[in-house]
DNA sequence: CACCGATGTCCAA
DNA sequence: TTGGACATCGGTG
């Protein structure tokens, strides 16, 4: 066992987590605006953490999305159910996606609300 | 230490 | 306009 380190994150997941909470219910972000939010060029690495996300139903990894106005991924799977679950989520907030993509790209959380 | 990963951006056809 | 390849940052094994 290697000691309950399932919460051992690093500053820049907390970062990303923060920067999440900051998205307003019904609006969504991208990896990129959020990766450029907590100080990180890639957009990658934001994906990344969401994608271990320690803080699995306590972080609306649901809330973000790529650029590109497409979902992404949730939970780890790029489409499946886990595509489905997000999607049902955001449609619960008020976000819709047509086509497998978001309906209103100005549901988009810029972070300039603030 | 090396490889992978839920993106993004650019170039070519 | 659409598709493919590459670049970049961080985490985990």
């Amino acid at each position: 066992m290697r000691k309950a380190n399932h919460l051992r994150i690093t500053p820049f997941q907390a970062g990303v987590y923060r920067a999440l909470s900051a998205v307003p219910l019904g609006r969504v972000v991208t990896y990129g605006t959020l990766a450029r939010r907590v100080g990180c060029a890639s957009c990658r690495a934001v994906g990344q953490a969401l994608r271990r996300n320690p803080f699995a139903p306590k972080v609306p990894c649901h809330r973000v999305i790529a650029s590109d106005l497409t979902p992404g991924g949730f939970m780890g799977c790029t489409g499946g159910a886990a595509l489905a679950w997000k999607l049902r989520l955001l449609k619960k907030e008020g976000v819709i996606f047509i086509n497998g993509k978001l309906a209103d790209g100005r549901r988009i959380w810029r972070g300039d609300s603030v």
